[in-house]
DNA sequence: ATGACCTGGCGTCCAGGA
């Protein structure tokens, strides 16, 4: 079973490059972030004529996300636990129903920029750092609960973190920036160390691998980007996979998102 | 050498992104 994550920037700009994507790639199953777009008007009819179930979590304007499958879907859950007052749609998990069941979460987790620091170096209550690092909080929460059912699960989406200095073609530039802060990344670790396998670093190693490419200042055509999309498996499934990459050319193709899909292949 | 983007929205500029 192939398994992609997928941050589209838009499903209304992208209704020509993803199904393009689809119908070369043939992933069995697709968790998608920033659809950018309410439930009601997301073209479900895109998918539904190329065989694929639609689940979706959207939002006006912004986030959003959504799950193509193949295979039928069952115990749709949407909004990550944790805050009944979080109004944005990041989160969206499901069963997929194979031979083996594999729970999918697809994830979109908060930027983080501007940075804002009190005097003692705590994030300022309220600001945008604050909410990324209380989400993380509340995804560690979700994630052990996944760990205990000991079963085949995942959690992949875009993190909006890059891991190590290795996941950036410039990582001085990123020092300072929310996505690369050591906070961000020790929260990134603490949620790992639980005892799941990022997929891609479990099968490539070395710099030079990334999965997002700004529009601005040619950062595609110097290859000047980040790794920030990531598959986070329990053992179970970490034990089922097969292989890993990333569709690094769809960044090249026509009209592309910012990100490019990285995908998992597993034995289920 | 320098500068440089894209998306959605009660839109023709703004907010948000990374």
């Amino acid at each position: 079973m192939k398994i992609a994550t997928f941050n589209i920037n838009g499903i209304k700009a992208r209704a020509e490059a993803l199904p393009n994507w689809l119908d070369s790639a043939q992933p069995d199953v697709v968790l998608l972030q920033e659809i950018k777009s309410v439930d009601e008007a997301f073209p479900r009819d895109l998918f539904e004529e190329r065989g694929y179930n639609v689940e979706t979590h959207g939002q006006k304007g912004f986030n959003g996300v959504a799950i193509l499958s193949k295979l039928p879907l069952e115990d749709v859950s949407r909004g990550l636990p944790g805050d009944e007052s979080d109004e944005q749609a990041r989160w969206i998990e499901a069963t997929v129903v194979g031979k083996q069941a594999l729970r999918v979460c697809g994830l979109y987790l908060p930027n983080g920029n501007p940075v804002e620091l009190a005097e003692d170096g705590s994030p300022v209550p309220g600001g945008k750092y604050d909410y990324k690092l209380r989400w993380m909080e509340r995804l560690r929460t979700r994630a052990a609960e996944l760990l205990a059912a000991e079963e085949p699960a995942l959690m992949a989406g875009d993190y909006n973190i890059i891991p190590q200095a290795e996941d950036a073609k410039r990582p001085e530039a990123w020092r300072e920036d929310a996505l690369f802060r050591p906070e961000s990344r020790a929260a990134f670790r603490r949620i790992l160390n639980l005892g799941f396998t990022e997929a891609f670093r479990a099968r490539v190693q070395g710099p030079g691998h990334y999965s997002f490419w700004d529009y601005q200042a040619g950062a595609w055509n110097r290859n000047d980007g980040i790794r920030i999309d990531h598959f986070l498996l329990t053992p179970q499934a970490a034990d089922l996979m097969r292989d890993c990459g990333i569709d690094k050319e769809v960044r090249g193709r026509h009209k592309p998102s910012d990100h490019v899909p990285v995908w998992v292949e597993l034995d289920i």
